[in-house]
DNA sequence: ATAGGGTTAG
């Protein structure tokens, strides 16, 4: 590789006066350019070449094209190649990879389209690539043409094309056909198996993720880094704590070099599942560390609702590393969630004026949370107003939700309107809508808010919680009616809710959705998925441990209630996991401050 | 010479 000819080539850059180089200098030199990533020099090299009036063959030319793509110039290395005189196969799989691999997926699609007018075919380089470029859901004819091109050629059960293919029709949402480009494959290797796993992965099909890993891991499969982050987002997502110490363990084992990215998912996962402690261990032991390590570790802290950390973190990181947009974002969530509402507002005034580029709508989205928290409407408001974006649902959903908990009618009024005209179909505004107007009194507006729901509303996303207890994990929807333990559960919460209301529980009524009578609506009340997920987990753990839930869904205000009430009277712990974030019930009180 | 699976946030 590196030869005498190709140092002194690199080194000099070619410049003997008087003698023209040949092919064999000029390869070598590019090619000691290609190892080391050496742009610089690289374009010296093409510039010699130029200068010389040398014209190279297409074998050189596509080297050049190469050695631009690795130093990630790939305007320069589309220059050389819309250039050449001839191409071939390699250059324009090398040119195509390189848009793929930098998510330039448009360009690379066009270029393959490029590629077979102009009569190339393509061989499985090509079309293992093209495929990564083929995602989203909106592309699947895109992907139909390639995968059609692909059998045509016999390529569909190649190694490389296969997981390519399968990959793409599982991030299409076509999991049985991406099942079935796997089953056809010659052998399994590791980035195979990986493949289809992070394909269920991706559709949100964690147990089955799961089921298949054990299986394949049973029948020998190695592992690498990506197949552990895989599963690791798949465990995070379940906050299957026992399962990702397994990992953990695994990982450990393997005694794998040290890669970034894993100890993020690791830091991820342990947040999500609730260890904190865990994620800020596996941080400080990183040798190295990316923005996207600070991000997570600041996210957990927020998710917890640890205000004071994420702000220090912070700091201890802009000392490091600049923050990105995910940074402020986690920053700001983080403050709200933790109630720092001036350390909050501070922060964001510092990033109007020194990183405003960056900031975009769900950044404000943030601070119209921490004002509203404050309870300082008129601001939030005036903000939504004044912003350099057009308000989103989530800004004014954020906005009347705040006006719920500071019953702030006028401000109420504002929000809803602009939420009912963008999305008259959801149900939970019109809800909190109607509760703002119960708890100000004024019955009539309530009864004409939830007769307007009746006629305009489309079903919600169904509330679902889970349970994980000796690695089984119990799933519960609401009025659950298919459980196997659900006359136990039935009988149980009966004799909770004499005791909870014995110690002060008031049922929210307001917390329902149908407009039925006030005993209807506290047996809905009850058949509320995460308290049947408490129940379960109060009958089924021993006294003084945390009964850990997790929800798909935000937690209702009844509900969080009621989680208070249970940790007080059986003087049990629980910890709660939402959509958004972690609630931790202790005596009668929650860490997210009744504020979420 | 050129190739497949992936981390925070949406």
């Amino acid at each position: 590789m590196c030869s005498a000819a190709a140092r002194r080539a690199a080194t000099s850059g070619l410049a003997v006066p008087g003698v023209e180089a040949r092919f064999h200098d000029y390869d070598a030199a590019v090619t000691s350019c290609i190892d080391r990533r050496a742009l610089r020099e690289g374009r010296q090299v093409h510039a010699q070449m130029v200068k010389a009036r040398y014209r190279p063959p297409v074998y050189l030319g596509t080297r050049l094209v190469i050695m631009y793509v690795k130093c990630d110039a790939l305007d320069d290395a589309r220059n050389v190649l819309d250039g050449m005189p001839e191409r071939n196969v390699v250059s324009w799989t090398a040119m195509i990879s390189g848009y793929s691999q930098s998510g330039r997926h448009p360009e690379a699609l066009e270029l393959f389209i490029r590629m077979l007018r102009a009569g190339c075919k393509p061989n499985e380089f090509t079309l293992a690539t093209v495929l990564t470029s083929c995602s989203g859901p909106q592309s699947i004819h895109q992907v139909k043409q390639v995968h059609s091109l692909a059998a045509k050629t016999n390529f569909e059960s190649h190694m490389f094309v296969g997981s390519s293919l399968l990959d793409m029709y599982a991030k299409s949402g076509n999991i049985q056909e991406a099942r079935r480009v796997f089953d056809m494959l010659p052998e399994r290797d590791t980035v195979s198996c990986t493949a289809i796993i992070s394909g269920y992965v991706h559709l949100g099909l964690d147990e089955e993720a799961l089921d298949l890993f054990r299986q394949f891991y049973s029948a020998g499969m190695r592992c690498n880094y990506v197949t552990f982050m895989t599963l690791l987002t798949s465990l995070s997502r379940l906050a299957s704590l026992d399962y990702g110490k397994q990992v953990h363990g695994l990982i450990l084992r393997k005694e794998l070099p040290f890669f970034v990215v894993l100890q993020n998912s690791l830091i991820d996962m342990y947040s999500k599942c609730g260890k904190l402690l865990y994620s800020r261990r596996v941080f400080d032991y990183m040798p190295q560390r990316s923005a996207i390590s600070w991000n997570a570790m600041l996210m957990g802290y927020g998710r917890h609702g640890v205000g004071l950390e994420v702000v220090q973190l912070f700091r201890t990181m802009t000392e490091e590393v600049k923050p990105d947009s995910v940074t402020l974002l986690a920053v700001l969530s983080g403050c709200s969630h933790g109630g720092l509402v001036d350390e909050g507002l501070d922060i964001f005034d510092l990033i109007v004026k020194e990183q405003n580029a960056i900031l975009s709508t769900v950044h404000y989205g943030c601070v119209i949370d921490l004002l509203g928290r404050a309870g300082r409407l008129q601001k939030a408001l005036d903000l939504i107003e004044n912003m350099p974006f057009e308000p989103t649902p989530a800004i004014w959903g954020s906005l009347l939700g705040a006006c719920r908990v500071h019953v702030n009618v006028s401000v109420a009024e504002v929000a809803a309107q602009k939420l009912l005209d963008m999305e008259p179909g959801n149900a939970g505004n019109y809800v909190i809508l109607s509760n703002i107007y119960a708890a100000a009194g004024m019955w009539k507006d309530v009864f004409r808010v939830r007769k307007l729901m009746l006629e305009k509303t489309v079903s919600k996303e169904p509330g679902q919680s889970w349970i994980i207890l000796d690695k089984v994990i119990h799933t519960f929807h609401s009025s659950e009616r298919f459980h196997p333990s659900k006359k136990d559960i039935d009988a149980k919460i009966k004799e909770l809710y004499i005791d909870l209301k014995a110690a002060g529980f008031v049922p929210d009524l307001s917390c329902v959705l149908h407009d039925v009578d006030d005993e209807q609506k506290e047996r809905m009340l009850l058949g509320h998925s995460e308290k049947l997920a408490i129940t379960f987990g109060l009958m089924n753990t021993p006294p003084g441990l945390t009964i850990r839930i997790m929800k798909n869904l935000r937690i209702c205000v009844d509900c969080h209630n009621f989680a208070k009430f249970v940790s007080k009277v059986y003087g049990r712990e629980i910890s709660l996991r939402d959509k958004n974030r972690f609630h931790l019930l202790a005596d009668g009180a929650c860490t997210c401050g009744d504020y979420w």
